[in-house]
RNA sequence: GCCGGUGUAGCUCAGGGGUAGAGCGCAUCCUUGGUAAGGAUGAGGUCAUGAGUUCAAUUCCCAUCACCGGCUCCA
């Protein structure tokens, strides 16, 4: 007999070899019918781990700790669309013969699957016929068989049926941990863990079709993936689509339009954003907002201009690095001359610290500008806001002594804070980004500098409690990282916030500061950026907001409408009012209904919205409607001390 | 840059081998309104661009460009 243990601590004990299904059989028929996988962590397994999830039928031969997992679970669900990328492949192959397949993972919505369909084309025409196939493989039962094979065996077996993708990801392989599952007429490489049949599988989306590159090289053949996503009932997979419906009416790019906050033009160029007036006001109040803070936190504004010579970016190393792939060189009438349009601020803050000698006493010196950038990027990669050609960072550098380094990343994961909490981005990642030790020499900078720089960062996340997760090789050539992501209406990770030390700029442009003894030292520098870009912020608050932005924020905090055009002077009065408060207010007296001004005012998604009429113009009152509700009847300076009151409370 | 899709009025979209439609928006007029669309009239389009097939192309074919979904990239 063997020890299981469940997760609420109570322990049972049952035969050796019991199979997680069979636990589940003996705790209820109900449970046996929704589980989906089992994850297993062995009495003397001491990793940190939450332990492996496993087949329903692998026998368990230890005590264990388990958890029975259904389709609530994250790693239920991982498994079950697992096992419908390979559900898909069954239908792929028994559809389009001859196929390949490459790799077909579960992802965080759903699943894709890799193939080479050889001269053939998928059009989204081909996606209901190969949803219809997989919902009749999957009634018809189809159980996982699990076999372990040898590395000879399995080579053997996809070179016979001439799927070269395969040969090369078993080559990869160690012998002796090699599985295939097989389902229906189709086997796969797999590790699994796998669902024990298909027949859990009840309802089918397939989502969109795409290039991949083989292996994410783009030197290498591109396959088709299918992108799509099951469900065990019918009614989720509806529930999710209308999920995803909402999602769309939440993109910053309609919204940025109805709105009225930036447009593009095809004149102006790709990726070029175009601030409409009341996109500008918002982005006046955004850099406004951060200005303020920044000052409190020592930070001091310089201003560089948009071009800088060709030599400053030689200087830093950019041109050897970037250049061919920028913006090109500006030429000038005088000959030989050239410039280019920045492509990041640090350099010219570099010279700005060369400006003058340093002390150590002078240190940290923090500069900070809202700079404008231009970055020619790869046009199948712009998209509305998020990624742009022409972009202002909310940059600032810190150049320091090493002693500061760890304080002021910490100031700065602080300020980084303050922001996420005031805009509620509760559900960010963090994510520390360090070397690929194996492979230094990607690197600039020496070993020593790098450990106590990485060592820093990860005491700072750890000091200000950041849950952040650490990648290797993630780091940039000249330092590593912190960055803050956050997700955009359909789940996007785009990176924000970042903060990146730097070794690199100080070398090349031999920036030093006068020791305490009297010695040359080199500064640490610090880029920091926790809007990341004011573009790519705006895109990602719109999206989480859905366009209804924080009182402090609104382009039009107020919008005043008369109830006639008896009633214009008064409601022009009351916007004076609110002006001469500094709130933001318009009114609206055009020949249309009120009931029509009312309606497109909530469609620009201002949030009060005042009334007037014979009875406000007789009581020196008006009459408020907050976002949609009724807020009632008040004097003018009630209303004013409410904003500011409500403005105050948003900002705290 | 690569793979797939889309491109019709300012916006959202319908249509289809015989040179175009709706709703919203815009303009003018009527209406002077009480909390999410008042009424009438009118102006707007080289049907993305360029070649080709055809008696005839906005429609079919090809190329280019832009946008959308991915991939690669992202200082």
């Amino acid at each position: 007999m063997i020890n299981i243990t469940f997760p609420d601590g109570s322990v049972k004990p049952f035969e050796k070899g019991v199979t997680g299904y069979e636990i589940a059989q003996s705790i209820s028929p109900r449970l046996a019918a929704d589980v989906l996988a089992v994850s297993v962590k062995a009495a003397d397994d001491s990793s940190i781990g939450r332990g492996v999830t496993r087949d329903l039928t692998i026998p368990i031969e230890k005590d264990s700790s388990i958890r029975l997992l259904k389709w609530d679970d994250e790693d239920g669900k991982e498994v079950f669309w697992h096992s419908s990328s390979h559900l898909m492949a069954e239908a792929l192959q028994e559809l389009y013969p001859g196929v390949k397949f490459g790799i077909g993972p579960a992802i965080e919505n759903g699943f894709y699957y890799d193939v080479d369909l050889g001269d053939r084309q998928l059009t989204d025409a081909d996606l209901p016929v190969i949803e219809k196939k997989m919902l009749e493989l999957a009634k018809n039962d189809g159980k996982f068989e699990r076999t372990d094979v040898t590395k000879a065996e399995a080579l053997k077996h996809f070179k016979e049926n001439g799927n070269e993708y395969k040969v090369e990801l078993i080559n990869d392989l160690a012998d002796g941990t090699i599985t295939f599952y097989k389902n229906g007429c189709f086997t796969d490489l797999c590790r699994g863990p796998h669902l024990m049949s298909t027949e859990k599988i009840k309802a089918v989306k397939l989502t969109s079709i795409a290039g991949a590159y083989w292996r994410g090289d783009e030197k290498r053949p591109m396959l088709t993936r299918i992108y799509g996503i099951t469900f065990p009932k019918k009614s989720l997979l509806d529930d999710y689509l209308v999920v995803l419906e909402e999602a769309k009416k939440r993109d910053h790019r309609k919204l940025g339009k109805e709105m009225k906050l930036f447009t593009f033009s095809s004149r102006v160029g790709l990726g070029l954003p175009l601030w409409l007036p009341r996109g500008a006001v918002m982005r006046y109040v955004l850099e406004g907002f951060l200005r303020k803070k920044q000052e409190e936190y020592g930070y001091l504004p310089v201003v560089t201009p948009h071009i800088g010579s060709k030599q400053l970016y030689v200087t830093s190393g950019h041109y050897a690095k970037y250049g061919k792939d920028s913006f090109q060189p500006i030429h000038t009438p005088q000959e030989g001359e050239e410039y280019m349009l920045k492509p990041m601020n640090c350099p010219h803050h570099c010279e700005i610290y060369r400006n003058e000698p340093h002390s150590y006493k002078d240190l940290p010196l923090r500069y900070a500008e809202f700079g404008t950038v231009y970055r020619y990027e790869q046009s199948g990669e712009l998209h509305g806001l998020t990624r742009v050609r022409c972009f202002t960072q909310d940059d600032a550098h810190m150049f320091c002594r090493p002693d500061q380094l760890q304080t002021e990343f910490e100031k700065v994961i602080d300020l980084i804070m303050y922001v996420f909490k005031t805009f509620h981005f509760t559900d960010y990642l963090a994510q520390i980004s360090l070397r690929d030790k194996s492979n230094k020499e990607k690197y600039i900078g020496s070993d020593e500098n790098w450990e106590k720089a990485e060592n820093a960062i990860v005491q700072a996340a750890k000091d200000k409690h950041l849950n952040a997760v650490v990648e290797y090789g993630e780091a940039a050539f000249y330092g590593p990282k912190l960055d803050f992501m956050v997700k955009d209406a359909i789940g996007r990770k785009w990176q924000l916030g970042t903060i990146q030390v730097d070794y690199n700029l100080p070398e090349r442009f031999q920036l030093e500061y006068t020791d305490a003894d009297g010695s040359k030292k080199r500064p640490v520098m610090i880029h920091r950026a926790p809007f990341g870009s004011i573009e790519r912020f705006t895109a990602v608050m719109l999206e989480h907001t859905a366009g209804h932005l924080p009182l402090w924020l609104c382009p039009d905090q107020v919008m005043v409408l008369p109830v006639s055009e008896k009633y214009s002077d008064y409601a022009k009065n009351i916007c004076k009012l609110l002006k001469n408060s500094e709130i933001r207010a318009s009114y609206d007296d055009r020949n249309e209904t009120l009931g029509k001004r009312i309606r497109e005012t909530s469609l620009l998604r201002i949030p009060i919205l005042v009334v007037v009429g014979e009875k406000e113009v007789a009581g020196n009152t008006v009459s408020v409607r907050l976002n949609g509700n009724d807020g009632g009847s008040m004097t003018p300076q009630d209303l004013i001390d409410k904003i500011k009151a409500d403005v105050k409370a948003e900002l705290s």
